[in-house]
DNA sequence: TATTATTTACCACTTTTAGTTGTAATTGTC
DNA sequence: GACAATTACAACTAAAAGTGGTAAATAATA
């Protein structure tokens, strides 16, 4: 995810809009040899301006970003930004709880169950700490 | 698209995947102060910073990335934005589960607990089916 | 409970870089 | 050719990234 790559997209996404760096420029509030730094990849850009940029061009933010092998956008489940109806329901109900022990209690229940997984029942084995979570897709 | 809820995103990501501030700066090649500064908003965050940190929390880009009323998958905004440290362990050993009954019973089991508060131990009721939250702010 | 170690928060300071201005080179259009 | 845009690339300034030190919470251990 280099700048240059990024600057690219910028430039091309403004001429497509036909805006003139200096257009863009006093649209996102700095001057037109900054925008010019961007494109080029000499200044790096934050998400504030990106975010800034794309609206000036009428585009998505997600445009102008690119995760590696951007397949898995969708689907990841080992990931927050996209909380399953399950998990949304699950915090509805836990957020209800107004018992500040209950939920205590109930937070180390879930904690309990969801660190039985992976032991063998057989063997008695030293209690591991953390899990890996595991059968994940990663993402790099 | 503000530094302070994008910061929120990172710890909350840090947090799910148990690590600590000085963990995750090592493996992004910065100070942890400086991790503290992207999780409290007082540093702007560079796109390439963005792009090591989701690496690092084995995340995409893009789930810290919000285009406008574009909020991803969740409908309340700032809903993540706000979860308690409680909630996120709550959440990310929920996540943990890979048995899909299990998770399903431990969530109906959650719901039953929510339900229970409210009711009346004394009178003996007819099971009322899902009971409104009342005085609490809604999530949904 | 006291104690120690870990994690996090806040402080003043230094260094990097975003962002500026100025000027020159380009690319039109008349 | 001249004239007006747009773009490029310098040198400089202002601002924010990034660092280190220290204190305050927050586990963890005896």
């Amino acid at each position: 995810m280099d700048r240059k790559h990024i600057g690219n997209l910028i430039r091309i996404a403004r001429k497509m809009t036909g805006l003139s760096q200096m257009k863009l420029a006093e649209e996102i509030g700095v001057s037109y040899q900054q925008v010019q730094k961007y494109e080029t990849g000499v200044s790096e850009i934050s998400i504030s301006r990106l975010s800034q940029i794309a609206q000036a061009l009428n585009m998505p933010v997600s445009g102008f970003i690119f995760d590696k092998e951007k397949t898995m956008v969708c689907e990841s489940p080992g990931f927050y930004g996209a909380l399953s109806d399950d998990e949304i329901e699950l915090l509805k109900h836990f957020r209800s709880l107004k018992n500040k022990k209950v939920k205590e209690g109930l937070l180390t229940a879930v904690k309990g169950i969801a660190g039985l997984q992976g032991k063998r029942p057989k063997k008695k084995t030293k209690p591991r700490s953390i899990r890996q979570r595991e059968g994940e897709t990663r993402v790099s």
